[in-house]
RNA sequence: GGCUGAUUGGUCAAGCGGUUAAGACGCCGCCCUCUCACGGCGGAAACAGGGGUUCGAUUCCCCUAUCAGCUGCCA
């Protein structure tokens, strides 16, 4: 059987969207998932657009993700050159386009800017008041004659190449999920096929190269969904076998809009920034149009190569949760080893604290409680100093606590604290419940005050005695002195 | 406007003619518990609408609605 080859061929115009990435992925996927080559190339055929560094972010992205390429423009496979700015220098294209024009399926066009004008056409919205531009091209050129042809040609009058579609007759693809897909050729646009500035469109340059890079599966967004039935046209035309198509959903955002590169999270560089795992990531957006046969819902990358199958992808365009992506990211880190975890929280950790504290310590207290490491730095702030607070915390309706009580359990523990040597999580909780059990308290009832008297806070990451190891006897003593003074 | 596609809870989704219509996120409640979290248990919440086909439609067909994409010498 043949090798499957799949392509991830993104023009370096910025950064990664979840969108792009999650292209790669299943390009990625469905190659490996069958041992096949995933080849990365470059369409940079528009230099307008071309963004300094695009290209290197491109490779960190795909480096971070783990979606390693076999082939690419800096791993020669034998099918380069890689980057179409580079393969047009030998000027393939344009030998193909010329091809074309020998068949009759694509001609020359001189036509400027201000006769394609006369033909387009304003649309208006009436609901939305919004406006568009549609033009379909006349065939004016395709009817010049050959001598007339010859000597615009001669005299280095600027021209592109557009495929010369047929105005009857239906034309039909075929893709792996949406089925057979057909459209009348009336449709069917005379489509620029070389720019006046010689290089190719995306359009062609994409059939070409597809087929002369030996691509079996062809897998995009589905925004190129509708214009398939012309490079089906090119791929009969030239007479080559057309590739397998898979044509992906796409990602949106919230209100169901096309994701943006604007919209902050949409970028996995941003992501990352923001602190998600990069696994996380490629988990969460693995699953983000497609689902695996089992239900399940953590998988590592090698377990998706093994389990991804191509034909379980949807169809219908899926919303970008950044909520559940908060969750699976906290999963990844509560499944994370402590040293492991440790060592990711640390700078985390470091630049939260100014206090010198047992930071092994900390950071298993904060592996449960967030989701992303940035989520740390609220959770541990009230070590460096006590914050600010309100008196009305001492009163909690479960553990029985009022204002009056607290003051009192507070003053009757604190020569028993001050007294106290070890301050070992295991020898305070040991004296602090043995008080409780002596004068028949529940526990929560004298650990409250503690532990609002030391923490300052509602909620904390541990216990009473935790933080009163973290913090030490003098500190500790010293906050609860402060929380009898304040509740006097 | 035309063309193409999509439509299961708020979100991701399973389902592929007969099901009490899975599961996950989020939300709510209970348990555990020195608070919170973790963990455990439970709950509310969906087949866009209308016609067919069929003994029987979430599932197949048609229409409508809604959303999206394309309609560039952008990709």
């Amino acid at each position: 059987m043949q090798k499957i080859r799949t392509r991830y061929a993104p023009s370096p115009t910025g950064k990664m969207h979840v969108g792009n990435l999650r292209s790669a992925l299943y390009e990625f996927l469905i190659a490996k998932h069958e041992d096949g080559v995933f080849m990365l190339r470059i369409e940079d055929t528009d230099q307008e657009r071309y963004v300094e560094g695009a290209i290197d972010i491109i490779y960190r992205t795909l480096a971070t993700a783990g979606l390693t390429h076999d082939e690419g423009p800096d791993k020669d496979g034998g099918y380069g050159p890689y980057v179409q700015s580079e393969r047009n220098k030998s000027g393939i294209y344009l030998k193909y386009a010329k091809e074309l024009i020998d068949k009759g399926e694509a001609y020359y066009c001189f036509c400027d800017k201000e006769r394609l004008e006369s033909l387009r056409e304003t649309i208006t919205d009436p609901e939305t008041g919004e406006s568009k531009e549609i033009m379909i091209y006349d065939k004016h050129c395709l009817h010049l004659p050959k001598e007339e042809v010859e000597a615009k040609l001669a005299s280095g009058m600027p021209y592109v190449i557009r495929q010369n579609n047929p105005k009857e007759g239906v034309t039909t693809f075929h893709d792996e999920l949406y089925g057979d897909i057909s459209v009348s050729n009336a449709e069917l646009d005379d489509m620029v096929l070389i720019k006046s500035d010689g290089f190719p469109t995306y359009n062609f340059a994409n059939v070409v190269d597809d087929h002369t890079m030996g691509i079996t599966h062809v897998v995009r967004g589905n925004e190129y969904l509708s214009s398939s039935p012309k490079y089906n046209r090119l791929y009969e035309a030239f007479g080559w076998e057309v590739p397998v198509y898979i044509h992906l959903p796409l990602i949106t955002d919230e209100n169901h809009k096309k994701l943006a590169k604007r919209s902050g999270h949409a970028s996995f560089e941003d992501l990352i920034e923001q602190g998600f795992l990069s696994e996380a990531v490629v988990n969460y957006i693995a699953l983000l149009g497609w689902s695996p046969e089992e239900n399940r819902e953590i998988f590592s990358l090698e377990e998706l190569i093994r389990q991804f199958d191509y034909r379980r992808i949807s169809k219908s365009p899926a919303v970008f949760d950044i909520n559940k992506l908060r969750w699976m990211n906290g999963e990844y880190l509560k499944a994370m080893d402590e040293e492991r975890f440790y060592e990711m929280a640390l700078p985390y950790l470091e630049k939260a604290l100014t206090r010198k504290l047992d930071l092994h310590k900390i950071a298993a207290m904060v592996k449960t409680r967030i989701e992303v490491l940035p989520d740390i730095a609220e959770l541990v702030d009230f070590f460096n100093e006590l914050p600010e607070y309100d008196t009305e915390m001492y009163a909690h309706k479960k553990m029985k606590t009022s204002k009056e009580s607290s003051l009192a359990v507070l003053t009757e523990l604190l020569p028993l604290l001050e007294k106290q040597e070890d301050y070992s999580n295991d020898a305070l909780y040991a004296l602090l419940t043995d008080y409780a059990q002596s004068n028949e308290y529940k526990n929560g009832y004298v650990l409250w005050p503690i532990r609002t008297a030391v923490s300052g806070k509602q909620m904390t990451p541990a216990g009473a005695t935790e933080i009163m190891e973290l913090l030490g006897k003098e500190e500790s003593l010293a906050r609860i002195r402060k929380g009898i003074e304040m509740l006097r």
